[in-house]
DNA sequence: GAGGCTAATGGCAGCCACTGACACTTGACG
DNA sequence: CGTCAAGTGTCAGTGGCTGCCATTAGCCTC
């Protein structure tokens, strides 16, 4: 209540009936699967018509997004705010490592960071949902490119290495989620911990001689 | 004819049905848009019920990517046949290249290389199947990283490499084929021009100081 | 080559996601 | 308080998709 002057009644009611869309939406995903809830339950479930859900989302699917929709607009905005002597992909790593540690503020006024998570593990069993987060994942790609351009002081168009270099994070970024979620550890600790193992190993898998160089932990083959 | 004894008819029905829908479909998509094609249309236009074409594709979407799973297949062949002493980027880069150099053989029975290419730009113009393009890769993603783990003698769970290489000859393949997809260029040479050209820029891209170092062509920046 | 078996197909009824149109309710504001 | 607009409910309709059952058409055997 500091930068915005004041909702109104009007505004809160509609912020109130999104959230306990949302809320119902992924508790009931969570517990019968995507394809297994109907748009008329989670209707029901806050006793809205299923016209009034269409009217706060664009399909069943963008509720499924809705969460995970801000904790990528904060993680835009870390980015923006990563020191400019920073590489492009440490800004990057540091970025989401923060991300990952100021979760809960991001999304507690809608949902509980546990429901967050595993509604993260229903999106990647889920091969609908997994369609749609990539997409997303390009879309968000596509930001990144121009937020790293802008940094190097670089045209997205005229140079490739923004482009692949977020290409290059985002590819390591999602085996890093694919792991973790068929994993048995759902903990925001895991995954974080993932983050930067799989990032770390970016150089060696660039490198010739794979067996030659050998990994940094004890390995046997 | 000599590594199969005879189709017999009925198999052979099966596939000129097939064939004959996916052929519609394409040339539907392609000029009145995914969306704007219903599956009445395409069964229509091969005379046969909705219900049937729905035995032949468990949805609209399957039409769509029957070819490029065609050359999908193809590409994974490809990789297999790369020499061993080849690194993974390496066998990789080469495997793809090929791919476009034989894609006329791969698919001609089907559908011209033409309808193909407009397809493909259909494809990325369109978030439903963009989307499911992008978790089809996913799949690819995973077979590629248990070639290239097999190839290298090593166990794709243990050891993050595999995947990793994977991940980032994607990344960078899916720029290429974003940035092809929306250029004037619709032809083969073009998008084999722009393969080579992204993958030499992974080097340049994770390196350090990007200012510093400069690219290898002009820049005025 | 007649008859029986099974795969392939068509037609139909029905579910679900989603949309447009229209009428009704309810904050907002002078 | 009355007007206006935003928000909501209802209903009818479209399109993707599935299960069920009856019908057709290759195939195989005698």
């Amino acid at each position: 209540m500091d930068t915005l002057p004041r909702p109104g009644l009007r505004e809160r009611k509609k912020r109130r009936t999104r959230d306990a869309l949302v809320r119902a939406a992924l508790e009931l995903f969570t517990s019968k699967g995507y394809e297994g809830t109907t748009v008329d339950e989670i209707a029901e479930a806050v006793d809205v018509s299923q016209r009034t859900f269409f009217r706060y989302f664009a399909g069943k699917e963008e509720a499924a997004f809705a969460v995970l929709e801000m904790t990528e607009a904060h993680f835009l905005d870390l980015v923006r705010e990563r020191p400019p002597h920073e590489s492009p992909l440490e800004a990057l790593r540091r970025a989401v490592l923060e991300n990952w540690d100021t979760l809960n503020e991001t999304i507690e006024s809608v949902i509980p960071v546990e429901l967050h998570m595993r509604t993260f593990q229903l999106i990647e069993s889920t091969p609908a949902l997994l369609a749609v987060h990539l997409r997303r994942t390009a879309v968000l790609e596509e930001k990144l490119a121009h937020l790293i351009a802008e940094r190097e002081g670089l045209d997205v168009d005229a140079d490739p290495r923004p482009r692949v270099a977020v290409a290059v994070f985002s590819g390591v970024m999602r085996v890093t989620g694919q792991r973790w979620s068929t994993g048995d550890d759902i903990s925001v600790e895991s995954i974080r911990t993932l983050t930067t193992a799989y990032l770390d190993q970016v150089g060696p898998a660039l490198a010739k001689g794979w067996n030659v160089q050998g990994k940094t932990d004890g390995d046997t083959a």
